[in-house]
DNA sequence: GATGAATGAGTATTCATTCAT
DNA sequence: TATGAATGAATACTCATTCAT
């Protein structure tokens, strides 16, 4: 593997175990067998590196997103493509939840990261709406079940050596991750029987 | 006041912004207007504070919930006076949920806070089994709702800055706060109803 | 005890352990169950608490050389009496050698320290020449002399860690006190005999 | 020169004149015209730079004694000539002695300190006791031998401070060293014939 | 591309000392 | 006398970054 890469992965990984202020790059060097001034070289600045990071996640997870946005269906189906492609993309990339949670709590990288999650969040709104005729749903809010949603989807992975405890079993394992997928499925079922 | 407690207050509101790590002791002496040998002097530490400030929050946290949980009523009701609570709680204690969510997904404070999170979770769900007969809602798996709605409460607050700009008002102003609790509890009564 | 005298003994024995810059006075404060300001109430500095421990052990040498030293007698009686004199006083006195020899090496209480032994090392020199008409060992030097005694005598008690090794036995018990004492009684006649 | 050395002799001169605890990594850094990031990248820590000057000494003396030890001769010439090569070592590395009798008194590199002195000192009993035959001199106990003729010799050295005011004159100076020399050379002759 | 050496700015922490009571 | 609280100055050490090769 090039240097440039084996630097990526192990800043990915310090950042989501340790994350950014407690990562040093000195660490970053040792974990890829390169050196302090390669990070500098290749990625300009530790920040660079980290931006570099969530750039390729938020990359990655747009294009998710658009793939099942915007096959036809209806609204449940719709939500159900979202959530499946949610909980599928973050057992995937397990450093990116941690990054993202740590980040979004407030840090230099917040505002970039916002923004990402905002465009996404409109893209997700956009799209269930678009699935159904104003009348059908008309008392379901879009941005609080968007906000429930994602919160639900999230918070598995943020919290999972929480869960672990309580579930006394691995919450990532194919199991788990079906059995957490089949609970949201039903969640939604219900709130939009609720509310049709 | 004192100058422990202004210490501890100055300290709650920065790391709660920025953070354990990108937080200086020279910042939060600042800010308190007090000086660095101070902190160690009352707190032992810079993390000796920072536990501090966890331990009284989770005191708290912990005797808000109980007072809510074992009270009488069905299921629903128990159920939405946690709902209810918990979010007074995070609106009442803005700091503690964005210091909690940096800190639970790594770092040297994660197993004391992941210790009080499980004795929480364990209490309430305890509280909603013993609310409802065996036979009444047994489709309902307890660990995923309550993850769930750990989960749509906690990220309402942590994620206020990106709710904020796509509400394009304050999420945590009282109509906002009035709006997400009727949601919530919209939520409850759908799962229940699809349960039962 | 008193407070004053608590804090005296307790810094004895961690000055003579540790050195002066690597004793604080919490430790102090700590080893005699005192607190930090009563040091200060006491002895205006930590500094003036060392000065008070070298005054105190430099009053007792002193006086302890005189008793011996103006006897009347032989040089060879004079000398082994002085000899006898200071093998006791710093076995009787152990953080006495170690706290001087750390000192003398260099240190801010080095200037206060030199005097007192060059007073008490031209006192010696002068009793011992006083002792011997000039004709009997001119080819003796006094001033080497006594350095090489002082040397052989407070090198046992500060090399005492390095002597015990090699001994195999506690250098400071009383046989082998007895016996350094007898060796040394051995070299003062050996070098008399030779310089008669 | 090279920064790391001039790091290592700026930090062997300010040791030996203040002590290891009395010198700081600022005034290392000054005196050698570097900073102090820099001693950390080379030595690792305040004391790694310590050690790494404490080893050069030691290194440099066990070669020293080992050249002169087992040459053949007599025991009077071997005693003299390792007195000798001592008071010329000790003469040249001026900081040597100053350096091991502060930390030999006590302190956090004590230990390493004591197994070089031992090392050093059962090398040189070991080669004593190879030059005679046991009946020649069989009152001689080589340890306490040892003890004397170190002290007297390392003692010049290390209270110089007192001696230069007792003398009147520079105790390195070359005729001073001579003189002492010739004294401790005339020792060594009155305790074999004393011993003999 | 890669790397050892270098550096200024910064960190948490400790210190002797003082003050108010 | 005794003590808890307070403080300015200092400490060893670490950091991200740069530079020369």
């Amino acid at each position: 593997m090039e240097a440039r890469e084996k630097i990526f992965q192990a800043a990915d990984r310090l950042f989501s175990i340790n994350g950014f202020d407690a990562t040093t790059t000195r660490e970053i060097a040792e974990a890829s067998n390169t050196n302090k001034a390669l990070i500098h070289y290749h990625f300009k600045s530790k920040r660079g590196l980290f931006q570099a990071i969530l750039d390729r996640y938020f990359d990655n997870l747009s294009e998710t997103l658009q793939r099942v946005l915007f096959k036809n269906g209806a609204t449940g189906d719709r939500l159900a493509a979202v959530i499946e492609a949610y909980v599928d993309f973050l057992a995937k990339n397990r450093s990116y939840a941690l990054i993202v949670q740590r980040e979004i709590a407030g840090g230099t990288g917040r505002e970039r990261i916002m923004e990402h999650m905002i465009h996404n969040f409109q893209m997700i709104i956009t799209a269930l709406r678009d699935a159904y005729p104003e009348s059908d749903y008309r008392n379901i809010d879009a941005e609080q079940l968007l906000i429930s949603f994602y919160g639900m989807i999230v918070t598995y992975f943020t919290y999972s050596g929480v869960i672990e405890r309580m579930l006394k079993s691995d919450p990532l394992s194919q199991a788990n991750l079906a059995k957490r997928k089949e609970h949201l499925l039903m969640m939604a079922q219900a709130v939009l029987k609720a509310a049709g």
